[in-house]
DNA sequence: TGCAAAAGTAGACTGAGTGCAATATAGACC
DNA sequence: GGTCTATATTGCACTCAGTCTACTTTTGCA
C-alpha cells in the first residue's frame, strides 16, 4: 500500500493511526462519552484542530474503519461476472467475508477489533454513526444496480435498502457474539448459517 | 383527547404546539441549521431551558410527529387476527395509511406537512433524527414478532428489518415526490403500485 | 540552500445541551 | 377566601463539539 508515499504521506498515515489508537484506548478505558476531544488531542500529542483535519468527527475516530468499506456493495456488483445476478454478487462477497474474518462482518477474533464492537453497542452515538455508514453504503448500492442492472429507481432503491438491512442485522448480531465472548471460530458456523438463511428469504421472500 | 386534562395540561399542550409550529416557520423561512435554539425559545417567547423541557434535541422540534407513531408496526402486529400473519398485518395497515393520507406513508396534501417533508429531506440533520425513528420501530416490531408469531431472535430482527427498510423507502420516495409537488391524488396510484411491489418483494423475494 | 506548499498550532468563537438554584403558578385542602 | 405543595418555568453559568482565522513549522523539490 504505503511503499513510496514520501516521507510526508507516511507520517500523515501515522499521524492518523496514532490518534486513532489514542482515542479507542481511551475510550475503552474510560467510555465514549466522558472522554473529550481534548483529552484525545493531549495523550496523542497533537492539537485539537489537527485531530479534527483527520477525523472531521468525534465519532469518526472509533468508526472509520468502517466508513472505508463504504463503497464495497457498490463495488462488488459493478464488478461481477455478466452472468451473475447482483444479489447472488453481494451474496458471495458477504460469505467471503465470513471466511475472510472481515472485521466488517463481526466475525474476527482481534481484541482490538472485538473492544470496537463493544464500544459501538454500548454508544448510541456510535451505533447512530454506523447506521449512517450503511445508509451511504446503501446510496452507493442502488446507484450500482440502476446502472448496471438496468433498474428504475426505486425497484433499485428497495433492494438496495432490504440488502442492506440484511447485512446490517447479520454484522450487529455478529457483534453481539464476538462481545459475549464466542471466538470467531465458534461463531462462524452460525453465521454462515444465519446469512445463508437471511439471503434465502432475500431471494425467496418471507411467505 | 384533551377533554379535561385540566389547566396546566392543556396549557403544556399549548405551549408544545406554539414552539414547534414557531419552530418549523423559522427553520422554513432561514433553513434547520441557520436558526439557532436561542432564537426559537425568543419567537416562541420560552426560555431556553423551557425548550429543551418539551424538545430534547433541536432535531425533534420537526421530526417529533413522527416520533409519536414509533410504536405503530409492533402494535399492529401484535393487535392482528389469529388467522393474519405479521407480513400481512404490516402490508394492510401501510395501505391503509395511504388510503388515509397519513402523513407519514408521505401521501398528504397538506402544506405543512409537505415543508416538513422538504426540511427533512434537504437537511441531514433531520434525515438523521428521522432514520433514528425508524430503527427505534424496527427494534419495537422485532420484540412484537418474537413475542407473537414466536420467533427466535435472529429472524425476528431480519424481518423487521425488512419491513422497516421498505417502509422508509416507500415513504421517502413519496416524500420526493409530495416536494416535487405532485398531489395527493396524483401520487396515489403509482404510491399504491409501488408499495404492492415492495411487499410482494418482501413475501416472494427478489429472485 | 532556498522557497513554495502543505501540515500543524494557538486561541477565540458559536451553538447545543445540562445542572442548579431561585421563582412562579396550578390545584388541592382547609 | 387563604395556605401549602408539587410542578413549570426561568436565568445563569458551564461543558463540549466543531469552525474560523491568522501564524508558525516542516517537507519536498529545484
Amino acid at each position: 500500500m504505503d511503499q513510496h508515499l514520501g516521507l510526508r504521506e507516511r507520517k500523515k498515515q501515522r499521524t492518523r493511526e496514532t490518534i486513532s489508537d489514542t482515542a479507542i484506548a481511551l475510550f475503552l478505558e474510560h467510555g465514549f462519552d466522558p472522554v473529550s476531544i481534548t483529552q484525545v488531542a493531549e495523550a496523542a500529542e497533537v492539537s485539537r484542530r489537527t485531530l479534527f483535519s483527520y477525523f472531521p468527527a468525534k465519532e469518526d475516530l472509533v468508526v472509520h474503519r468502517f466508513a472505508d468499506h463504504e463503497d464495497e456493495s457498490a463495488r462488488v456488483v459493478r464488478a461481477r461476472p455478466a452472468d451473475q445476478s447482483p444479489l447472488d454478487a453481494l451474496r458471495a462477497n458477504f460469505l467471503d467475508g465470513l471466511r475472510r474474518h472481515d472485521p466488517i462482518t463481526g466475525i474476527n477474533d482481534h481484541p482490538e477489533v472485538i473492544a470496537i464492537y463493544k464500544l459501538i453497542l454500548d454508544t448510541p452515538a456510535l451505533h447512530a454513526r454506523l447506521v449512517k455508514f450503511y445508509e451511504s453504503s446503501e446510496r452507493a448500492l442502488a446507484d450500482a444496480l440502476r446502472e448496471t442492472a438496468d433498474l428504475p429507481e426505486l425497484p433499485a432503491q428497495l433492494i438496495a435498502a432490504q440488502f442492506s438491512a440484511v447485512q446490517r442485522t447479520l454484522a450487529l448480531d455478529n457483534f453481539r457474539r464476538a462481545v459475549a465472548g464466542t471466538t470467531a471460530a465458534d461463531a462462524y458456523p452460525d453465521a454462515l448459517a444465519a446469512a445463508e438463511l437471511a439471503f434465502g428469504q432475500l431471494r425467496d421472500g418471507l411467505g
